[in-house]
DNA sequence: TCATTATAAATGTATAGACAAAATAGATCG
DNA sequence: CGATCTATTTTGTCTATACATTTATAATGA
């Protein structure tokens, strides 16, 4: 970290870390192999320890509660719901978006700041893996807060982009069509089973994310 | 990850495991230490080990090489250099961006695929930080991959957000102004000195990111 | 009843020793 | 000269043991 070693610079062997630090080679292990899975240093048998080049590939995306990210602002959060059916999958060809398992809920609902809409949220929910959900109450509280609170799930992927506002979408934000949004899609699953699909559009001005590398992201 | 425990429940202690698997405790606390620092499961002194509720504050963001991405999908990638300035730091706003250290290299570019530009990039690096960029051919080599072989980094944060392009930028990029792009900022530090700014614009629908969370994301 | 103290249960971390696995470097042979 | 085999170095992983640290729970006392 110091930047006494470049990229590509190989380390001490365990055998010498051993004796520069007086411990034993199973606490050396221990810290080479932490800072191998931090992605610092790369590992290879019989060749050594080195320095590895540092790749952009990975940071760590915080996604924020939108809730608490707005109230940490000093404003105000409310949820809106505005559209909720419950329908057999397969009737559009967006389903294809969380696909064919039994019932499907659609939920959409704005996210307001200060009582001004922020962002517009359109989700699928399968019935079938979250079967409380049809009872639910959903109208203070956003369904994915409800979601995370109620259903464990192991997997997600997340995409980002930027388009501009369709002329729906657009008026339930109060905003001219065409204007930049910030799109996150993300799809969520249990094991194998596909829990929710949703699209968020956020107003550009309003929100964006942050990533982080370094020191204290991936230790937590 | 089966789903056998809800989050909240607790697992056995380290010495159940150790009986039920047959091996040493060593052995089972590296596993189940690889879990925690993970975000699988919660650990807690006298208490135990408890599945973790599912948060989706951290996923971790591919960010991918642009110049790879491109060629992925079968496209021919090209980088071309606009305006490559060194001043002293300091005589504009945005310096703010980068602060005050000496000598400041600005170079802007276009991020082309198959001949058409998709992208723009404003850069500014720092050469207390990196003398040698000063003399550096970057005139095909993007300055993003010529400072990410040569310049080790231990901190980087990105933000990103969806705006709409200006009338300069707009044009650099053969679109309307006000074109939804998705910009991504990023600036990065070895130890406490600051190495580069970077802001790169991405029309809208030539680019996007994708994060991850799940088995195989946070172990590599 | 409430605050304080003591106990014990669980994780956290270190050690020394052993063997496995991989891959480089060298030796051998055609 | 090249291919193949061998030896050795270095990391990968497990084991058994020991002690530290934290903290939930139980015991104690005013």
């Amino acid at each position: 970290m110091a930047g006494h070693l470049a990229p590509g610079d190989r380390l001490p062997t365990e055998a010498e870390l051993m004796q520069t630090y007086g411990c034993a080679r199973m606490t050396v292990n221990k810290a080479l192999s932490a800072l191998s899975v931090a992605g610092l240093v790369d590992r290879r048998k019989r060749a050594g320890t080195f320095v590895a080049r540092p790749k952009l590939h990975s940071m760590v995306l915080d996604v924020p509660d939108i809730a608490a990210q707005v109230r940490e602002r000093g404003q105000d959060y409310a949820y809106r719901p505005l559209v909720r059916s419950v329908r057999p999958a397969g009737v559009e060809a967006e389903e294809t978006l969380l696909a064919g398992e039994g019932l499907l809920l659609q939920i959409d609902g704005l996210h307001h700041a200060d009582g001004v809409a922020f962002g517009v949220e359109f989700r699928l929910i399968s019935a079938a893996a979250v079967p409380q959900i049809v009872d639910a109450d959903l109208d203070t509280v956003s369904p994915g807060s409800w979601l995370l609170s109620h259903v464990p799930w192991t997997e997600a992927e997340t995409r980002i982009s930027a388009v501009a506002a369709t002329s729906n979408e657009a008026r339930r934000l109060g905003v001219a069509a065409g204007e930049p949004c910030l799109c996150v899609e993300r799809r969520t699953w249990r094991g194998s089973e596909r829990v929710t699909y949703v699209r968020q559009l956020f107003l550009g001005h309003a929100y964006d994310l942050v990533a982080r590398f370094g020191p204290g992201t991936s230790t937590r």
